[in-house]
RNA sequence: CGCGGGGUGGAGCAGCCUGGUAGCUCGUCAGGCUCAUAACCUGAAGGCCAGAGGUUCAAAUCCUCUCCCCGCAA
């Protein structure tokens, strides 16, 4: 099989390396254009980028891909088939047409849930239990492809955004190679989408990490850990931007007797912080302040004079 | 040269504006209290205040440059 592979964030990295392994033939990977990236806006090349360079192999960064020039390049490799994975452009019909058999996706989801950019945020945002990965046949409409395959994973309560997209990019690996199996023998079946069942996970944004301290600890919780590590779930504290990156629920057994401002601190210990919320009490255990590095609660405690009864939230 | 915050005993911070014995919380070590303890009390060790110049009688503190860390923005 003679393949293209489009791909930009670290989600794709591991069904590189696998592809490269499992004797496919990558004529070529396609990645976003180096960035500006960073503190000092140096030019930065994506993951899949240093991969397919470790990799020695061919690397093609239109600016847009769906221009004249990008599409006779693309058109010049003869693929049999292209693997899209976290690459971050839409492909134009054009050039779906360009495979010899199909375009292949693998997206960090159960589809037709969570379509989108960020399927790993949203899925522990929501608190679900269970995702998964899925293959598909790339349609025009985003994430709405034909479906080849699918894979379930559970979400432990201690993942993040972070250590699920490990997981889930490792079995997206594996759901690849077997799709581009079945593909190759011919032994598939394209099953369309439930489009009642659909639902969308869009691209992180900065606000999205913002916490209401009226949600329940839960909620807070799975936000604190859907964020992380970008945008990262944020309150304020004295005026400064406070980033939560990790936490726990606590719920009270006592009936809450003297009733508590959500976000109010109501307990201060050595290695303790306790804030309530609209419901439970979130135990705060890795925090952040703005211009200062990331550290654990008894760290932060050591160094600032925090007191029960002060209030998170307030800008 | 995108904007901003910061580098002070092992950790986190105060002190800097208004130059003049280096302080707090935690940790470490020793001792005490206690049935016991991560709790409490007492004591101790541990710092050329990121680095280099400069101003001054005197610099953590004021001025200049360098290095490193971080937030925003992407």
């Amino acid at each position: 099989m003679k393949i293209v592979f489009f791909g930009s964030d670290e989600f794709a990295v591991p069904s590189l390396k696998f592809l490269k392994s499992s004797g496919n033939e990558i004529a070529c990977v396609v990645t976003q254009p180096d960035r500006k990236k960073g503190r000092h806006l140096h030019l930065e090349g994506t993951p899949v980028k240093n991969t397919a360079l470790e990799l020695s192999l061919e690397i093609f960064q239109p600016q847009d891909i769906n221009s004249v020039a990008a599409i006779k390049v693309l058109k010049g490799f003869k693929p049999d088939l292209f693997v899209v994975i976290a690459y971050g452009q839409i492909l134009s019909s054009e050039i779906l047409t360009i495979p010899k058999i199909l375009a292949l996706n693998i997206h960090a989801s159960l589809l037709p849930k969570y379509r989108g950019a960020a399927p790993i945020n949203w899925v522990i945002i929501r608190g679900e239990k269970v995702t998964g990965v899925t293959a598909m046949k790339i349609k025009r409409e985003m994430d709405a492809g034909e479906i080849i395959l699918q894979e379930k994973s559970e979400i432990d309560p201690a993942d993040n955004a972070v250590t699920l997209a490990g997981k889930l990019s490792l079995l997206g690996s594996v759901l690849l190679i077997k799709s581009i199996k079945a593909v190759n023998n011919a032994k598939y079946k394209l099953v369309p989408q439930e489009e009642k069942a659909a639902s969308l996970a869009p691209k992180m944004k900065k606000n999205d990490g913002l916490i209401n301290w009226n949600d329940s600890a839960q909620e807070i919780n799975n936000l604190i850990r859907g964020c992380y590590d970008w945008p990262g779930a944020f309150t304020y504290y004295k005026g400064k931007l406070l980033k939560i990156f990790k936490a726990n629920v606590f719920l009270p057994l006592e009936p809450e007797g003297n009733k508590k401002i959500p976000g109010e601190i109501i307990r201060v210990l050595k290695d303790d912080l306790v804030i309530s919320t609209g419901k439970g009490d979130l135990v705060v255990e890795e925090l952040q302040v703005e211009g200062k590095r990331r550290m654990q609660i008894e760290e932060f405690i050591a160094g600032h004079k925090i007191a029960p009864g002060e209030v998170l939230g307030k800008k």
